[in-house]
DNA sequence: CCAAAAGTGTTCCAATTACACCCATGA
DNA sequence: TCATGGGTGTAATTGGAACACTTTTGG
């Protein structure tokens, strides 16, 4: 017979280093991994997924994932990857990859982003941890793979797109879409050319209010123009597939 | 029981619309489609394919299928996508896409280029036929779709790629990339620019030979720096994976 | 008034574009 | 020698990077 078919999930968050409530501290990229409890690898950390229901599509299973692991839904989600390789479980036996499924698993990999806010509150289930996505242990499969991999899309896309949002609550300051820029990319940005970079796109839509409470000038808010898609993905986004 | 596994290919190959032998002529994209002998869609143009097979990798059978196709080896392949939807078949009706599977079938999508001379000597099969990419008919289940996308992949990648070297062979002048680069993005390019862009790049290597036979002066050869891979394709170039 | 970040202005540099012009060959 | 495309030169325009400077709040 074929091979069986899972779908997994790779869930981004973003998160501040610092205590809960205060605006400041380092923030960094965060994902849930599910502690397996089964041979193959048993015991050791990989990605969160399931085998595809019969009447589910692709990107749905993604979701379903998300909030059987999380409790969230995602602020952005993307289809990653295929990875059907033969030997991908690393072992020479057959593994099972979703504690139901016996011999080759073909896996089609979802990448998701959550909101900053809703991460805080997320869920955390029994054999669910939230891990650093730059300091991940040795991971089940060719899950470490399959992370670098998201990761390189993630800070590709952030730069051409407005996925960044994501990260964000509706409304938010230009400061505050920097500050995910740099966590995600990586690198300080001047303030003043980032602003004239994101207005020139025509997206960005000022709210007319400002954030106050701060001990300096009060920012202004913006949202994002809802009726554009986060990332242009040509015939797919404009069809109602997924 | 699970969703079947199918692995289908999109293969583009560019070919003047002149007679054989003519250097010149209007270069267009073309490719190949099988016609469907069973239902549904039976009698339909559909993407070639087939079930992936027990001990082949994703990768492995699209090659297969451009093999059984064409005859043909592929100058570039890259994954597109993988389709998964409930209702793709766009019929109620439970269909069978790979000629054997019965019921649900999530098809993972491969796109692959084949070399412009190649090309002209492909084998042509019984029920295969080549078609203007532009001018398609209506085909069996979503496969408008599909290559739609792969199209839109193209175009895309062209730019920020090396992959127009893909439909030429292993040495070719600049006058001929630049053709490929006009016919895939649709536009004419400043020859003197274009040349200088490429250059820029560093990937360019000059032969020392020229071209000779046109009534013109003849212009060098180059070939590409084949120690850099088309694409980046991340961490997925950088492993052994595909 | 001072510190701090918001927001604006300006200069410099690199890349792209447009297009003029010379070069080398076949007919 | 002429037509044709190969190949080089160069000025104009655009876009990004760097950074000085003004604005507006809380303390």
């Amino acid at each position: 017979m074929n091979a069986s078919l899972a779908v997994s999930t790779v869930i981004f968050a973003l998160r501040s280093s610092g205590r809960f409530g205060g605006d400041e501290g380092e923030r960094a990229l965060w994902l849930p991994l599910v502690r397996r409890i089964r041979e193959p690898y048993d015991g050791m950390w990989a990605l969160p997924g399931g085998p595809l229901g019969d009447d589910e599509g692709l990107a749905e299973s993604a979701t379903a994932t998300l909030e059987r692991t999380t409790g969230l839904a995602p602020r952005y989600l993307e289809q990653l990857y295929a990875f059907g390789d033969p030997h991908r479980s690393g072992d020479t036996a057959p593994g099972e990859e979703t504690g139901r499924a016996v011999g080759r698993v073909v896996s089609v990999v979802y990448w998701a982003l959550v909101g900053e806010e809703e991460a805080r509150a997320a869920r955390v289930g029994q054999n669910v941890r939230w891990f650093r996505a730059e300091e991940l242990p040795r991971l089940a499969f060719d899950h470490n793979l399959i992370v670098e991999y998201a990761l390189w899309r993630l800070r590709n896309k952030v730069e051409y797109s407005r996925i960044a949002s994501a990260f964000l609550g509706d409304t938010f300051t230009l400061a505050q879409l920097r500050e995910v820029h740099e966590a995600v990319r990586g690198q300080v940005l001047d303030p003043a050319n980032f602003r004239r970079q994101v207005e020139a796109t025509g997206a960005l839509v000022d709210t007319g209010e400002v954030l106050t409470g701060v001990r300096h000038r009060p920012p202004r808010l913006y949202r994002y123009n809802t009726t554009v898609d986060l990332a242009d993905q040509g015939p797919l986004g404009r069809a109602a597939q997924q």
